[in-house]
Formats: structure tokens, C-alpha cells, sequence
DNA sequence: TAAAGTATCTCAATGATTGAGAGATACTAG
DNA sequence: CTAGTATCTCTCAATCATTGAGATACTTTA
């Protein structure tokens, strides 16, 4: 720390329910679970955008929460915030690595709806296994009325997130 | 959801405190910071490479807590799972456009160390900012003690996906 | 001093992504 | 029913980040 500029400087993060704390710890989250999708991801061969569109397909193909739809092209694009020529050479690469296939959709003959194969479903759990594990560690060291805490948090920062979004969109 | 293979299938995540339920909302924010992190780099005409390592510069060269060094391209080569070249071509673009300044180590000469220029001070809290709104909206939710449970549970969180990362190394 | 080890950089090849535009299908109004 | 407009996906050439082997400079050990 070289004590520069800013006056709200030298606060030593010393409170530890304080912003900062929270700061901190959310964002060594998200980098570690980074860092562990992206070595995944090259063990497979795949790409990390590989895997996150891999992902979103799996979600919403077999999780009728999302939208009861299955992923398409369109959908993905702005999911993942890709040009379509990427999205294309994407699933161009999952098809091929066999991990999903393309069904035109019957209503709108302009769609294209993704489906997982089975090989995929594989690979998800390989992905999400280890993580489960760390996930049921941390889990099982506290309370039901200290989960709930917890899953409420995650849900209303969640939310606030979700807020953030439209709201620069 | 095909009810295939697995024995454990068939749950259907009504659990509010059960794994899944984790997962969901765990992956859930992951995928919104990525998101927000992707946006404000492209707008910023940055790369996702770029902004990570930028932040990992900052936090190394402000925060004591991380080795009490400044960030060197090898550290952000393990940290970021880069090859040599890469971290190169990123800290070349981060240099050009003046967020950060190259200077040899005064002790090991082989040793290139990392500053930040103020600039990227700014742009850092720019991106920060909406986050850290967010962030402590949530916060506001909450009694100090469900804060500290909440606390507790994300450094436990860290600390298994850390040791995540020590098994597959 | 020689040899081995380490940190960073160089550069040609690779390949994911961009972005404009084509092709095909759906809606909508005359 | 036809023309016109909008939507969804794909194509393709250009761009540019990344790879990976090796060069360079420095440090440490023998």
C-alpha cells in the first residue's frame, strides 16, 4: 500500500462483515471458480466459451426454471455476449466434439434449438463434482437457519446483479 | 430432464437449502460477474485477459495482504493460466494504453515488477463501484450477525476451493 | 569461471472472434 | 395473395489474442 490519493484510503479492512470483506471474498470466488472452469476446460480440449455455452444448453435444455425453452444460437449470443459468427463456430465445435446437436424447431423453421447428448451430460458432472464436493464441505459446517442465511444472501445479491444488468443494458 | 443414468436423479431441487440449490445460485452469480466484468472491459476497449490481470496488478501492488510484493509477469502467468507470450502481449496492451508501468527489480535484474499508473486506479473504481452498490445493497438486508454468518461461509467457501486447486495441481 | 537454473521477451503459426452480409423463414399490411 | 419488413442463423475474409519453442539476460551453484 503506498497510501496514495484517495481519502477514504487506509481503512485496513479490519472490519470483517465490512464491504471491503465482502468485496474481497467475492471476488476471490469468482477468479478461483475461473481458474478451476478454465483448467477443466483445457483438460477437455475445449475452450472456456466452449463450456459456458455447454452450460447454458444443459441449463436450460433440462432445467424447465429457466424458460421451459431449450437454448438457441440467438439466446446464447446474448448469454455469453458473443457475435453470431462466434456463437456459430461454438456450436460448430460442440457439435462436432459430439457434445450437442442442432433441431430445427417445428413452430418457427428459423430457430434452431439446442439439445445436449448424452456425452455432455457426462462432462457436466465431471466439471461440477469437485465443485459440489467443495460446495457440501463448506455447507456442512453450519446450521439450517445459518443456510438459510446464506442461500437468502446469495439470492438477493443475485438479484441485485440481475438489477445491474438491465440497468446498463 | 431425461431421468437418465444416475441413481441420484430425480431431485427436484425443492431442497432451498440443499447442494443444488448452492449450485444454482453460486454459478448463477459467477456467470452475472463475468458478465458485468466482459461489458465493462469491451466498453473500456479491454479484454477480459486484460481487466483480470489489471485487477491482479492492483490488488498485489495495494494490498499488503497478498505477498507484500507488486505483481511480476510470471506470478500473473500462474495466476491467470497464461503462457509467456501472452502475458506479454497483455501487459504490452496495458502499458501502451498507460494503466501500468514496467520497472526492473532493483535485486534480481531479471525480475520485471508491476505498478499500476493512477489512471487505472480510476477505471479499477469505475468498475468496482456499480458492484460494490450492488453488493451493499445485499448487505443492507441483513443483521450483523447473518453478516457474519454470511462472512464466515464465503472464507470457508474459499478456503475448499483453494484446496481444489492444490488436489489437481 | 563454467554450468545450470530462472525470468522475461521474441516471433511465426494457430485459431477464436469480429462484423458485414447472404439466405431462409415469419409476420403484416395493402 | 403479394410485397415489404423483421427475425434467426449461417458464411467468410480479416483481425488479433494466444500458443510454444527458442533467444536473451541475469543469478546461483559448483
Amino acid at each position: 500500500m503506498s497510501g496514495s490519493g484517495a481519502p477514504t484510503a487506509s481503512l485496513p479492512a479490519e472490519d470483517p462483515t465490512g464491504l471491503q470483506s465482502f468485496a474481497v471474498l467475492l471476488r476471490r470466488m469468482n477468479s478461483e471458480f475461473n481458474r478451476i472452469a478454465q483448467e477443466f476446460a483445457q483438460e477437455q480440449g475445449l475452450h472456456l466459451t466452449d463450456m459456458q455455452a455447454l452450460i447454458a444448453i444443459l441449463d436450460a435444455d433440462s432445467d424447465p426454471d429457466a424458460a421451459g425453452e431449450p437454448m438457441t444460437p440467438g439466446r446464447l449470443r446474448g448469454q455469453l455476449n458473443l457475435t453470431s459468427g462466434a456463437v456459430t463456430a461454438c456450436l460448430d465445435r460442440l457439435e462436432r466434439a459430439g457434445h450437442i446437436r442442432r433441431v430445427r424447431d417445428a413452430g418457427d423453421r428459423r430457430v434452431v434449438h439446442l439439445h445436449y447428448a448424452e456425452a455432455a451430460r457426462g462432462l457436466a458432472r465431471d466439471y461440477f463434482r469437485p465443485l459440489a464436493r467443495s460446495t457440501d464441505a463448506a455447507r456442512g459446517r453450519f446450521s439450517p437457519e445459518e443456510l438459510e442465511v446464506v442461500v437468502r444472501f446469495l439470492a438477493e445479491m443475485n438479484a441485485e446483479l440481475a438489477l445491474l444488468r438491465r440497468h446498463s443494458a
